[in-house]
DNA sequence: TACGCTGACGACAGCAACTGCCATTACAGC
DNA sequence: GCTGTAATGGCAGTTGCTGTCGTCAGCGTA
């Protein structure tokens, strides 16, 4: 038996998570998340760096999920293939559909949690560049493939979120994943067949939409 | 000749970034950057949202003149090609490359200023997508093509200013944009060829028998 | 038993970012 | 000359965040 209540971070998480969602995180304080966590707000500012830190705790989890399962694919396999397997098993660390739900509307809805949304993302591009390296890659081609995979990531977690039949998450990473392949495939010119007779754009989105 | 100098703005920028390169963000205060534009606090707070935002003006011109180039583009162009045109169209706002450099410099130093950057790069990105939904594309697609643009801007951006012979914008964006082609279209097994020319140079063909 | 060390926390002072409110003053139009 | 407007200053107040010091339980050790 401690001094002190057991989980001081733990419980601040909740606190703020619940304080944020129900009056906002614009009108909710620190020291009122610490009250409510039964601590002080020198305590919080012990235990996260700042307000919006206290939401984005899982992300080392996710990015260590991902790299490893990009670690581990064999090296025959392409780049895409390693990215996509990446995304796929990090999703096994999202929490329910309704907690991802929850907290994406309240990052949507505040300037600041978009913000620090991003930079996290950036530095999950960063650490999945540098496994795609360690796979080969020459710098360049490494960097891209890492934006271009979060990008994905991204468009696929929305799409989850959104989804009204719930499709699992390997589903929608997949999905974008061949979007985004049909997209860069694209060729100009008359002689590839795809844009034959789409003289405007409607009719070349409904192609599109056709030969998804 | 009126009551005050001119150009209370631009000066406030003028001084903002002449104190952040000398003693650095964290060691400015906003008190001193008005005052040595020879205003005070309350005025700087008038005319920019935040400490930050007093670096990122030129955006509103960077994002109209690559949405302008986007909708320009003829019909009949692929996807790839219109987002190719508006980001090489873009870079004709850019300062001289030691000013940019300068600027990434500083950006690179301070997190939130990076913080800043990467939400103004995803309002670009979602203005971006509205240009080519204009164009006929689905939404995701859009998103997703949009998204991927931005990343590819992100690294033509900083081999442009690492670039030791300085070769044009335009260079770089085409570079990195056929990047982009070759790791999309990069396919398992070993009746394509395509990738002999990156990566590890590792032999890939068990890929199609490992990973179907 | 007595002593000291450590780790988690509280209390307090203080700085800087940012806001609201009201006062000031040149300039334009009447 | 009068009045409205726009740009600014002054000032108090809130909040995020930090530095510093004190408190107190648990632990080991002589």
């Amino acid at each position: 038996m401690g001094r002190w209540e057991p989980n001081a971070p733990g419980r601040l998480q909740q606190a703020a998570f619940e304080l944020y969602t129900e009056r906002g995180y614009d009108q909710t304080t620190v020291a009122e998340i610490a009250a409510s966590a039964g601590l002080t707000e020198r305590t919080f500012f012990r235990h996260f760096a700042d307000k919006r830190e206290v939401l984005f705790e899982g992300g080392d989890r996710f990015r260590a999920t991902l790299v490893d399962a990009v670690d581990a694919v064999p090296p025959s396999a392409t780049t895409l293939e390693a990215v996509t397997a990446g995304l796929k098993a990090a999703g096994s660390v999202f929490p329910t559909p309704q907690l991802v739900r929850r907290r994406q509307a309240l990052i949507l809805a505040n300037p600041e949690l978009q913000e620090r949304e991003l930079i996290k993302l950036a530095s999950l591009a960063a650490s999945l560049g540098e496994a795609l390296r360690r796979r080969g890659m020459p710098d360049t081609a490494a960097e891209l493939a890492a934006e271009t995979g979060v990008a994905v990531l991204r468009i696929a977690l929305t799409r989850w979120i959104e989804d009204p039949v719930e499709r699992p998450w390997e589903v929608h990473v997949s999905e974008v994943m061949d979007e985004l392949r049909r997209i860069t495939a694209e060729r100009s010119g008359v002689a590839h067949g795809l844009k034959r007779s789409m003289g405007s754009g409607r009719a070349r989105a409904e192609a599109s939409a056709v030969l998804g």
